[in-house]
DNA sequence: TCTCGTCCATAAATGCTTTCATAGAATACA
DNA sequence: TGTATTCTATGAAAGCATTTATGGACGAGA
């Protein structure tokens, strides 16, 4: 059942029964009526192919992430997918792991695919190595991109990110306003915005003329799902003699871990060992105590980045980044005085 | 840049390109050198919409679940994604909800877009009134379709799934087994599986001769993210001076909010309350302690379901219907004899 | 010389959108 | 009231970029 049939029946031309599909006004009304009506008889509707080949869109846009079982990535995706949804968009998901090349594979499909744009949701995607980013640069020469919590100049490509640098910059300063000298940082992603909370911690330390310790700022490896090895990781380290009495960790996961590391060792917290962790998480209220943890407002985030695709799409003009902030919420795991999130 | 342009610089026809770039194998070596030379210059890749156009299919498979950052679903996605990926099918991701309106006009959706096939993940697709499964069986009638966890009887659906019933039959029976006989069964969901679930409950109850009390069968209303509701909601029950020695859950959230409670209320764990959860998800390691749950094999399920899928789509014939066992693992909240995750 | 196989070009088919042209109706003007 | 002008509604046909069926040219083997 085509185009072609539709029209036989209805005794129009493909030309009309176009028309009605894609509700141009200059169809007469009794003749709506009769296309329509053979339309809903045989429960016609226009092959998506075709259609595309046409106006050369399918209306849909790449989503990319590492990985969407990731808790905070799971709910970018969520995110990002109902917003384009209610634009009339569909979302193709890729997930592309954290190797370099497989990004970049990644990226190509989805532009062989013909998606209207590409959505790169989590910022490991961006390496401090600018040349490693080109591959970025030579989608954007194609399709708009967008990025998710990362920052790049290029043209075509639009950041939409949360100041992780200073909401860690805040966090830390909070921590040793309150007499914390020995933070530990922890994190597990050379990604950019990992590298930026890094440099928010330093930078606290310097404001506050507090050395920053090598040892104070650790990397942990093993599997982001892996909250017992964190708890270990830091275990091996209190037993090297290491001393802090706070944790800010890039991630809630690290924090839950770090949780663990303080109850196994009888650790009093918030008393003797405070813990922050990073994206305001479903971990941070099954630990116990909940944890606290700065907020990046992912779902405005994730609305605000559709909002500029969508625009992109329709020809405005659009800033290339926007920047919102971050707040620290403070629960079980901290006790610190309430202005540590203010601005 | 399109075929023409290619088959101009070749100095082939179109007809040759197009055999060049679906490898047939009637193309002589240096032709296809020449040609191959040519589409690597000018990084020529083909038009998927005209492809698709042609050969009515652009390789993708629709993948709909109601919030896909739900834990247990994002990680679903995840697993099914990868495994169409490297069968060379991309993702068309919708989700749809829990509204019964949505999830069916989320399908036609799809099928508008012509997918090859589409993924129905998560069981609260299916429901216990057949009449309102109409829907599944109109699109099973036009695309093959696949459900994860769930049960339905349709030609050209096929169903992957766990034998929930059985797995939280055993897991109740050997709490019984251990002495405890007043286990408060909490669920927060009436899709198929979560049914499943609950009858598993009763046979078990039944099996072992204990009343099946309705007090004890309670449902959960709030957000599957708010734990410390699921705390409240207990405490609420406790305060009504409902008696119960284990708390057996349909899914780990409900568990992480029992743990939640007995903390607050004072009550040992595993001793005086053994808490069972659902998914063994990463909840289950940041609780503490680390809850007792049952496994149902995600990966293993997801795997499977896509290779159905891709063998369906090959024209194999396929059975309609693959079920795995669950199994309990054992954490902190139950000290039972092994026996009980054993069949 | 006939047959067969290999390799490739021509052309039809896929199902839409859209431009262009035009018939007829409606309006303007004398 | 008749003619010129504009509008409205529609059809014909040209894209869009592929795949594939058909058949022809050519060379090799019998």
């Amino acid at each position: 059942m085509n185009i072609y049939d539709i029209s036989k029946q209805a005794g129009v031309s493909i030309a009309t029964v176009s028309r009605v599909l894609n509700g141009s006004p200059n169809v007469k009304p009794s003749t709506r009526r009769k296309v329509m009506e053979v339309i809903d008889r045989y429960g016609y509707t226009p092959n998506a192919f075709a259609r595309g080949l046409g106006l050369d869109t399918m209306n849909s846009i790449g989503i990319i992430c590492a990985d969407s079982s990731d808790l905070y990535l799971a709910k970018a995706v969520y995110y990002i997918e109902g917003n384009l949804r209610k634009n009339g968009y569909n979302c193709i998901l890729t997930c592309s792991g954290y190797e370099h090349g497989d990004k970049e594979s990644a990226l190509t499909l989805m532009i062989n695919q013909r998606v209207d744009a590409v959505i790169l949701a989590g910022s490991n995607y961006i390496e401090t190595d600018t040349d490693r980013n080109l591959y970025i640069r030579n989608a954007a020469a194609q399709i708009p991109v967008f990025l998710l919590n990362a920052d790049m100049d290029c043209p075509n490509v639009f950041c939409t990110m949360c100041d992780d640098f200073k909401a860690t910059q805040e966090a830390a300063a909070a921590l040793i306003d309150s007499g914390v000298t020995d933070i530990l940082y922890l994190y597990n992603s050379h990604s950019y915005s990992g590298l930026r909370k890094l440099e928010g911690y330093q930078s606290a330390c310097h404001m506050r003329n507090i050395a920053v310790s090598g040892e104070l700022m650790q990397f942990y490896e093993g599997s982001r799902e892996d909250i017992d090895g964190v708890c270990r990781f830091l275990c091996g380290l209190h037993e090297q003699g290491l001393s802090f009495h706070a944790v800010l960790a890039s991630e809630d996961m690290l924090a839950a871990g770090a949780v663990k590391y303080a109850k196994l060792q009888g650790i009093d917290i918030p008393g003797d060992l405070a813990v922050i962790g990073y994206n305001n998480s479903l971990l941070t209220t099954c630990s116990d105590p909940e944890i606290s943890s700065i907020d990046n407002h992912l779902e405005t985030l994730c609305a605000q980045l559709v909002r500029t695709c969508i625009s992109v799409l329709n020809g405005e003009d659009m800033p290339p980044k926007v920047i919102y902030s971050g707040e620290l919420i403070q629960k079980g795991t901290t006790r610190l005085p309430v202005s540590g999130s203010q601005k």
